[in-house]
DNA sequence: GATGCCAAATTGGGATACCAAACTGGCATC
DNA sequence: GATGCCAGTTTGGTATCCCAATTTGGCATC
């Protein structure tokens, strides 16, 4: 593989796992001798990187996007746009197997197992669930709006009773679908978007000063 | 601005006007004596047109993105769902001073004025219409799903008479929103969208043949 | 005339050189 | 002590250089 998506895959890395603090400067020299490669791959990792608006220039220089608060109420917004049609064409279109893949990759994350797993999980099931629709516009939507909300969710401090919550509304939301009732599913998706809303801003809104205090840009009311 | 830009920009601008056909080489060093820039922002802007799908990599070589007939359905689809909430959120959120810019925009498209002026109203009603949706991630989408549909949009043979009808179908929508009848406005905007699709694979299936001796790279079955 | 093969040219990936603009730090001034 | 200013440093933008890999063209061979 070119140096080029190498860099771009582990700086990808660093900062959706928050190893980069939101809004930290990055120097195309400090990259370059980080990951050792000149600064013709450095940036072009960096161009495409800003595409996907996880780094982003401020004047001449490049800074990890910060986090924005006030974009999670859009983007639950969007994703509700998104989700409902996906489950409602998932419901005419997926195979009672293709259902079956997807709880599969629910029952695998263990009840004790550790956070970056749930989180992880937590994010491919709305991938792998979009993909039963059968429409890859859904699909690439979907997952790019999951990774806007990837850092966010990091911050969140999630009960145990909680994550088996948001797990419950999975496994109700795949019932639906499997009995093929679009309402109701994309009703139960919607629910459990709004829920997943709700949880993160509560939590973020309790926690924000502790955030900032940890060097993260955070902007936006939540 | 920066010459990356201004490159990216121009590029941009010959790809989406099919000055460059579609499935075309384009060498760097081409570029490079085409726009005066050294290689490095040449570059920096087929990375960014790279992400935007405008360009694409075929081995080590670049190309301008062939046009996907087969794509045409499912961007259908993927608008469908984008749209119908945007006109839904508008119907609850715009201004009437927000929608009579809208129609401002219709009415400045003389009956007999050029088809590039045409084309570019077409585009801009559909994404102004989701700014008033308030939801910017709606608008990004929705403005990327009409970009790659832009090329398409190009090619179809269209008579003066259904560019009418669809000019008729967009005035329809926003009476509709003005009278906060999201129900209806959805249905209304549902309808237009499967109604470019019909038009637009039933112009593109005659004229395929066409198409394809002119050089541009067509595929999928539509 | 078809085929195989090798040298030359071309290409993209990467490294480096150079420059102008922005920033920094410290010193002189008030 | 606060303020203004200038030299030195750092940075990103651009141009250029080098290299390995691929493509190309033509020539020898069959």
């Amino acid at each position: 593989m070119s140096q080029m998506l190498q860099i771009h895959d582990q700086l990808r890395e660093m900062i959706l796992s928050l190893d980069l603090a939101p809004g930290e400067r990055l120097t195309e020299r400090w990259l370059e001798s980080r990951f050792g490669g000149s600064r013709t791959p450095v940036r072009a990792a960096l161009v495409r990187l800003e595409a996907e608006e996880l780094v982003q220039r401020d004047g001449r220089n490049w800074i990890v996007a910060p986090i924005d608060l006030g974009e999670i109420a859009a983007l639950t917004e969007f994703r509700e746009a998104l989700e409902t049609a996906a489950v409602r064409h998932a419901c005419a279109r997926a195979t009672d197997a293709d259902i079956d893949a997807v709880e599969d990759l629910l029952n695998a994350c263990e009840p004790d197992a550790p956070r970056e797993e749930w989180h992880r999980v937590g994010t491919d099931f709305h991938v792998e669930l979009a993909r039963l629709s059968g429409n890859d516009f859904l699909v690439k939507a979907i997952s790019a709006a999951m990774t806007k909300l990837s850092r966010a969710r990091w911050l969140e401090v999630r009960t145990e009773e909680a994550r088996g919550n948001a797990f419950a509304e999975h496994r109700h939301v795949l019932d639906l679908i499997r009995r093929r009732d679009a309402d109701a599913a994309a009703e139960a998706i919607c629910g459990h978007i709004r829920d997943t809303r709700d949880r993160l801003l509560r939590s973020l809104e309790d926690d924000r000063r502790g955030l900032r205090a940890r060097g993260f840009a955070i902007i936006g009311a939540a």
